[in-house]
RNA sequence: GGCCCGGUGGUCAAGCGGUUAAGACACCGCCCUUUCACGGCGGUAACACGAGUUCGAUUCUCGUCCGGGUCACCA
């Protein structure tokens, strides 16, 4: 027996199989032509960014979009510091909301669906050792004895000497070249370790790949000794990365693009494991505008950077993936120019078009996708999302909402369903402020005149309209009972009229009927006057106008 | 500092050696109009800089500058 299968009996007494066993348990998948197998790898926090949502959609649509494409969620909670309970829960919930369903994987806290599991890296702990053991066996890893506080020595010995190429490799790595019986002496006495990689690389040689967002790529090839698994046997985002990736039969490997620079340590990795490299895929982060510059949006700094920033705002869901859709591929708005009424699910999304360097966010444009979403969608539509998201965030509104559903929808459709619908409401939570002068628990009947007519003026327009008015009037006749308030009162029907000779009028019927708009809702800006007042019905409209006439 | 990546209007971006340098958002003006929206028309505004290569560079090469990423027993 050489020194090497010593070691890796000495390292990894119980494992009993070779990843021989592993190729059989988690056979290549048997897949059609062009069919893609992606994944997100979260780690959890507790908080889903929107760069995960965001990079989850993206690996989301480029496996959708081939047949029978797989995406699959896999957990990785290897980092035991940062454990936090119900952290999955939130992120899967948060993924679901905006239709990002794994087909495989973590499913749910601790559940689990799909062949290719454990989907929890927490829980492949035997897996890897499997691995580890087989590279120990090949020479291309050893146990590291240095402590903490060596390797920051080391470090700061690097920085002094201004050394380019830091880290554990070389010359610096000490235990690198340690015989089998002072490795043996060192473990039996109980000194704790973690396992290196003995990288064969050298850094003369270059190693170049594709990568599918970035194009070709060329760097120095990795000659770190990077640790594999730490002091506790749990393996390092890299180690389990390519193992994971590999048995799980990942073909496309897309991640932020911070990964970028250890893609040669990967593809090493892969390599000596024996491995068939996946393709890379490397999303640009979402950026944010500070002080004229750009960084990533911060968790800390930025209330959009959290998914729950959407729900709670009440953007649905619609609406966040076709701004999700337009700074992932600029295409997205044409396509939809061309296909208004097509599901987003039908976009041929392409990643080669996805952007190479990090888009700012733009709320205004979220905004503006958003209110051009929602105006496509019928009342009912709206009715239901409000009332679903007032019952979560809202409850006061949802009980008002669902008092009278019919109302509530008849509301929401003025000016809606029409070939030119409005656009004006980005979110749900906006709503609320859009229909509250409907409601006597939102309206107080105060206004403020504008500055053109004065309180005589406007009392004696109400007064005459009040004796005039019928909620049952049709339109023309609606609005023909306006108009002919104006003369009497020195007004004019006749805009063009006012425009031309202003000073012969006091104003004209749009100020006659800015003066009972002000009235009936309180406000200067509504959709169709008309529409509101026969929906908020005689009694109603009579109770405002006699309650407007008496505070002037 | 080493190694990567990037730099087209305020923003997102087309563009692959010859274009009046698209389009969308935002902004401004006009039209439509009982308000506001919608819609229509029009407008302001960009190839970071300097050298090459070429008959010709936004496009290719190099350098400079500027931004971003990464150099952990975190992912």
């Amino acid at each position: 027996m050489t020194d090497n299968f010593k070691l890796a009996e000495l390292l990894f007494p119980d494992i009993k199989d070779t990843p021989d066993v592993l190729e059989k348990r988690f056979p290549e998948r048997q897949l059609k032509e062009g069919t893609k197998v992606t994944r997100l790898a979260p780690s959890p926090t507790g908080f889903l960014h929107f760069g995960n949502l965001f990079t989850g959609t993206i690996a989301y649509k480029t496996a959708k979009t081939t047949d029978d494409g797989i995406f699959f969620v896999r957990v990785e909670d290897t980092d035991q510091k940062r454990k936090i309970e119900g952290a999955v829960e939130v992120m899967l919930g948060g993924l679901e909301a905006f239709d990002v369903i794994a087909d495989e994987g973590v499913v749910g806290e601790n559940k689990e669906k799909g062949s290719y599991g454990p989907y929890y890296q927490s829980h492949r702990k035997e897996i890897y050792h499997t691995v580890a053991k087989k590279l120990v066996q090949d020479g291309y890893a050893y146990p590291c004895f240095c402590s903490e506080e060596e390797l920051t020595a080391l470090r700061e010995k690097q920085e002094e000497e201004k050394c380019d190429n830091k880290g554990y490799y070389g010359k610096w790595a000490k235990c690198r070249d340690l015989s089998f019986d002072e490795q043996k002496s060192l473990i039996e006495s109980g000194k704790t370790y973690t396992l290196r990689l003995r990288s064969p690389g050298s850094i003369e040689k270059r190693i170049t790949f594709e990568d599918m967002i970035k194009g070709k790529i060329e760097m120095p090839e990795n000659i770190q000794d990077v640790v594999l698994l730490k002091t506790d046997g749990i393996p390092t985002y890299h180690f389990a990365h390519a193992v994971d990736d590999h048995f799980m039969r990942t073909t496309h490997v897309i991640r932020g693009d911070e990964w970028i620079s250890s893609v040669p340590l990967h593809i090493q990795l892969f390599r000596l494991c024996g491995y068939k490299v996946p393709k890379f895929a490397h999303v640009a982060p979402i950026m944010k505008e500070e002080n004229g510059g750009k960084r990533k949006l911060s968790k800390r700094k930025d209330p959009e950077a959290a998914v729950t920033f959407y729900q709670q705002k009440g953007y649905p869901k619609e609406s966040v993936n076709e701004y999700i859709m337009t700074l992932a591929n600029s295409n997205f708005e044409d396509w939809r120019k061309t296909n208004k009424d097509a599901d987003i699910s039908a976009f041929p999304f392409n990643l080669k078009k996805m952007s190479v360097s990090g888009a700012l966010f733009d709320m205004v444009k979220l905004n503006d996708v958003s209110k051009n979403v929602i105006s496509l969608m019928s009342a009912e539509t709206v009715y239901n999302y409000t009332l679903a998201w007032a019952e979560k965030y809202d409850s006061d509104f949802a009980a008002i909402l669902s008092r009278d559903a019919d109302f509530g929808k008849a509301i929401l459709n003025i000016d809606r369903e029409t070939s030119k619908p409005r656009k004006d409401i980005a979110c749900w939570s906006e709503v609320k402020d859009y229909v509250s002068y409907f409601f006597p628990e939102y309206f107080d009947g105060s206004f403020d005149l504008p500055e053109n007519i004065s309180k005589e003026d406007a009392k004696a327009i109400l007064e005459a309209y009040l004796k005039v008015f019928d909620a049952a009037d049709d339109k023309d006749t609606w609005f023909a009972k306006i108009k002919a308030l104006c003369e009497p009162l020195g007004f004019t029907p006749n805009v063009k009229e006012y425009k031309k000779t202003p000073d012969a009028f006091k104003g004209h019927v749009g100020d006659v009927s800015s003066v009972i708009r002000l009235a009936v809702t309180g406000r200067k800006n509504t959709p169709d006057l008309h529409a509101i007042m026969a929906l908020a019905g005689q009694e109603t409209v009579t109770e405002r106008l006699v309650g407007a006439i008496a505070k002037l």
